[in-house]
DNA sequence: TATGAATGAGGTTTCATTCAT
DNA sequence: GATGAATGAAACCTCATTCAT
C-alpha cells in the first residue's frame, strides 16, 4: 500500500494507520507511532514536516492506492454491466484487504484535519471520475434512468460502505454470493424499468 | 434538540456540537466549550463528569432525537410503500434540520471515542429496528426480494448518507424531487422483480 | 520593581530575571523558570502567553522603573549641573540596587528576541526624553558644546555603563567619590571652553 | 576576520556569526549554519567538538582581529594626544567594518555562553593593555587628570559603543566629523585643567 | 451553586550530537 | 575527510480536571 514510500515513512504510515483505528487520532501520539514504528520521533519529523503531514500523507496514499486498483477493475473492456460490477467488486474487496485504510477514509473524509485540496486531489486521482464516466454512458444509453450519474454513484458507494460497516462491526458476513446481491441491487435501483 | 436538559447542559451541549463540526475533536478543548457556552468549566464539571461524557450524551440525544422524528413517519398508518417513504423522508430531513448532528453522527459512529454501550443503546432506541421490521415485512409478504434485511436497511441507509454528503460538500441540491429520485431508486432496487 | 503585577507575575519575571543573569537566555527553561518560581507551567500561561512575551515584560517593566526613578532626579528643581548630576546618580543607582534589571538590559537592548515595539515603548517612556531636552537646553544656553544633544547623552550613558560593567566584573569599586568623578568627567567633556 | 582558519572553518564561523546577529543564539541551530554555510554537520563536528565551542572561537577571533588592527593605531610613533585619536578612531573603524562582530562581542561579553577563559584571553591579547599604558603615562605626565586609568579606558569605551549603537540603529550618522568630535568630548573630559 | 485560577502530565516539535556509509 | 540520516532528551506549550473562594 505504500510502495512508493522508503522504509521510514512505510513503518511511520503503517504504524500510524493502526494505531488511529485503534485508539482515534486524539490518541494518536507522535510519541506513540515512535514506539510502536520502532522510529525515533527525530527520524520521523526528518521525514514528515508535522503529524498532520502524516495524516494527510496517509489519507493521499490510501486513496491513490485504492483509485488505481478499482480503476484496473473498471477499466477492462467489457459491457457496461461487466464493468459496473468488476467496479463495484473491486471497492468491496478494497475494503476486505485494508480493512484499516477503509475505516480511516470513512471517518476522516470528511474532517477537517483533512486539507480541502488533499481530498481534491485524492478525489481527482481516485475511482470516481472514471466511475462517473460510466453511469453517465449508461444513462446516455438509456440503460440506466436518468438523472445525476454523481449522485447515483455517490449512492451506490454509500450502499457499499454501509454494507461493510455492518461486516466489520460483526453485524454480517461478507461472502462472494453477499456482495453479488448488494452490487445487483444496486444495478436493479438504476436502471430504466 | 436537547429539551429533556437543563439550561446548563443544553448550552453545553449545543457548543460542543458546534465546535466539533468546526474544528474537529482533537481542537474541541474544554476551556473552549466553556467560553463558547459561556459556561464555567467548573459548572460543566458540575454537570458533566468528564469531555467523553459530554461526547457520548450528545451522540445518545442526537440519535433518540432523531429516532424519535424518524419512527413518528414510519409508524404512520399506511401501505408499506408510503411507510418507506416517510421513513426515509424523515431520515433525510433530519440531516437538514441539524446538518451539525448528522455529521458528527457519521463521522463519530465509527470512533472508539463513542463508548461500545452508548453505541448499543442508540442502535436500540432509534429508527433502525422499526425499519429492519418494515423491510422484513416487505420480504415477507413477497414485495422485497429476500435476502438479510438489516443488510438493506444499512445499504440504504448509506445511500441517503452519501447523498446528504454530497449536498452538504455543495456538490448537488438536495430538491424535494431529488429526495424523492433517491427514494425510487432505493425501492427499485429492493422489490422482487 | 514589579509592584503593578500580582504575585504569580511577580514571582515569574523575579525568578525569570535571576535565572537569565545566571545562566543565558538559552538555558532558560519555562520548566526552570516553574520551578524556580514554585508556579507551575499551566499557570505561568495563563499569566503570559508564551516565553517571549515573558522577557518581553521583563524588559518594559525594568526600563519604566529604572525611567521613573531617574527622572525623579532629572526633574528636581535645579540648576542644569544639578540635575546633570542627579540625574546621572539615578542611572548609576538603579545598577546599583538592581544589578541584574542593569545587566538585563544592557544584554537584550539589542537582541531580536525583544520586538522593536517593546524598545520604542520602552525608549518613550524611560529617562532618556527627559535627559535629551536636559542636553539641549544646556546647548542653547551656550553651557554645552554644540553637538546632537541625544548622541552625547548616548555617549555619556555608555560610560556609566562601562564604569557600572568593570564594577560588576570585579575590576573596580563603585564608591561615592568614584561616581562623582565618573560624572565630572563626562560633564567635563559636555562643557563649551 | 579568519585568515588563521581552513575554509570549512572560515565558513561556519562566518555564517555562524551571520545568523546569530540576524536570529539570536537561540535560533541559531547546528542544522541552520549547517545549510547556510554548506558544510555538513559531520564535518562541522569534526573541526569542533562543539557549538560552545564555535561560539566561543567566534569570540575570541574577533577580538583577536579588533585588537590586532587597534594595537597598529596605537603602536604608531606620535604624541599621546595623536595616539589616542587614531586609537579611538581604529575602535570605530573595527564597528564600520564588521558591524556584525562588533555587535556579537557586545552582546555577548557578559553572556555566560563565554567561557571566562576565553574572556580573559581575549582581554590579554586585545587591546586594552596598550590603551590602559597609554592612559597611564598621561596620567604620569600630569596630562590627563588622576584617576584608575583602565576605568577611564572603559568609559571611553563605553562612549564608543553607544555612538556606534546610535548609528547601528539608524538613530544618528557616523561621519567622520562626527567620530572626531566624539572623540574629542572624550579626551576633553580626560584632561586635567 | 458557580467560578476560573491552578495544576502538571503529556502533547508536539526541535536540536546538539553521533555514526554508518 | 565528508555526509546527513538517525537519535532521544528536552524544549515549549496545552488541556482535562480540581478546588478554594
Amino acid at each position: 500500500m505504500f510502495e512508493q514510500y522508503n522504509k521510514v515513512q512505510k513503518a511511520v504510515l503503517e504504524t500510524t494507520l493502526q494505531i488511529i483505528i485503534r485508539k482515534e487520532l486524539q490518541a494518536t501520539s507522535m510519541a506513540l507511532i515512535a514506539k510502536e514504528s520502532k522510529v525515533s520521533t527525530g527520524s520521523i519529523y526528518h521525514y514528515f514536516s508535522s503529524k498532520e503531514e502524516i495524516i494527510n500523507e496517509l489519507y493521499t496514499a490510501i486513496v491513490a492506492y485504492n483509485g488505481q486498483f478499482v480503476q484496473e477493475g473498471l477499466n477492462r473492456e467489457g459491457t457496461i454491466r461487466e464493468r459496473f460490477i468488476w467496479g463495484w467488486e473491486r471497492v468491496i474487496e478494497t475494503s476486505r484487504q485494508y480493512p484499516e485504510g477503509f475505516q480511516f477514509i470513512e471517518q476522516y473524509s470528511f474532517s477537517p484535519y483533512i486539507y480541502e485540496e488533499v481530498k481534491q486531489k485524492a478525489y481527482n486521482g481516485g475511482w470516481c471520475a472514471p466511475m462517473n464516466k460510466l453511469y453517465a454512458d449508461a444513462m446516455e444509453q438509456g440503460l440506466f434512468r436518468e438523472m445525476d450519474p454523481k449522485l447515483l454513484v455517490q449512492m451506490h458507494y454509500g450502499s457499499m460502505v454501509y454494507m461493510v460497516k455492518s461486516y466489520l462491526q460483526g453485524n454480517s458476513d461478507l461472502t462472494e454470493a453477499g456482495i453479488r446481491q448488494a452490487i445487483e441491487v444496486c444495478w436493479q435501483g438504476a436502471i430504466r424499468e
